[in-house]
DNA sequence: CTCTTTGGATACTTAAACTATCCACTATGG
DNA sequence: CCATAGTGGATAGTTTAAGTATCCAAAGAG
């Protein structure tokens, strides 16, 4: 197909589609003239998962190619660290610099010894993790531990699926474009069912019928 | 206490405390002259606030504005209710308009009638996650009736700790700023706890020594 | 054979979130 | 008491991200 069906088909403007092939997002289609090129059901599939990274997940464009370029690379995915290579181009969680002090990061160890983690202390995540805790105690909002300890038991069950859901992902081709799907779409869809969990949560505890939510 | 002390305790430049003045995301502070002005706790506070949600939690400015004049206002705020204010004014979890289709719709009301979930069906949380479905389905990615049952079942569990956290707050004019900050904050705290929950269940099941997740 | 579309390069636009400048003051330290 | 730095407020400028628009010669379609 041509430009003009990739942009029929995907619902994206075709000076949107020339842009992301100028940064990359998208592989050029395959020239057949001088003012002309061959784009196949794999730019489809690729401008598709550009969108829903960017539209959906959230993610910047820059960061959204460096995703995609991972996903590119032809070097083997191992399972067990599908999602380091994941996390590794995932942007951090936070804007400012490194705030959290040294007990923000004492109750990120101590938190991941009493859920017997095994994680590195050091690693962006664990950072990350520290953080947050620093700008809810900056904010004036406790987070105890038992909070903590409650989200982080919660989070082991979340995982547990995302484990099982990219397990039966089968073709190594795919494994790893769906360990990026899962784990940006689903930090969306944590956000979204945890409003409905809590619309739902909120009502069933007053009784009340339900709300708007 | 003055501006330059406001920047100095809170570590915002003393241009953005004016942009946020002028944006009406801080309150002025008492006029004492013609060019001077008091600020108390309460703005260092506020302010806190404010940064703690665009940069952590990542909303847009007229977003935060929006949210802190509805914790602002003097409506009696019912705990059955503060969840549903939080998320009524919470930016809408994709970008573009609505896609999902009929079958989307039909989804997400099985899987409440499945969950015994008390939602409103229509509202917007519900409209949010029939597009998120649709998402990973054009991304070709599946996310079977399993997988959603599992997320949903992890949110609920996430929801009891978020009531729970909540009801623990006492004072009236504090509980809806801590619905607030938890629900948002809570975004992103569930995104990084996954992520380091996924490291660790990834090490667990292939057995093998932490990633630098 | 005319009229639209294309691929590609370059230039322009829009929005968000700050930053900088200016000015008439006010506070302050020597 | 006076130089100097800081202040509140208005207005203007900057930066970055994510597109749009324009232009061109060369296909393609009816």
């Amino acid at each position: 197909m041509r430009i003009g069906e990739l942009s029929e088909r995907s619902g994206t403007p075709v000076p949107t589609i020339k842009y992301y092939l100028r940064e990359g997002l998208l592989p050029r289609g395959e020239r057949t003239g001088p003012n002309q090129a061959h784009y196949g059901d794999e730019h489809l599939h690729r401008l598709r998962l550009v969108r829903a990274l960017t539209d959906v997940g959230g993610l910047p464009i820059a960061t959204t190619r460096e995703i995609l370029a991972r996903v590119d690379s032809p070097e083997p995915p191992i399972t067990h660290e599908l999602l380091g290579h994941a996390m590794h181009v995932l942007p951090p969680a936070t804007k400012g610099g490194s705030t959290a002090d040294a007990e923000d990061h004492e109750r990120v160890r101590a938190l991941s010894e009493r859920r017997g983690w095994q994680i590195h202390p050091e690693g962006r995540p664990s950072a990350d993790l520290a953080e947050v805790i620093a700008t809810y105690r900056r904010a004036g909002h406790l987070l105890d531990d038992d909070a903590l300890d409650g989200y982080a038991a919660t989070m082991e069950q979340a995982a547990r699926v995302d484990l099982d859901v990219i397990g039966r992902v089968t073709g190594t081709d795919e494994i790893l474009e769906s360990a990026v799907v899962y784990t940006v779409l689903g930090d969306t869809l944590m956000a979204v069912l945890r409003r409905l969990a809590q619309a739902n949560e909120s009502a069933r505890r007053s009784g009340a019928a339900p709300q708007d939510g």
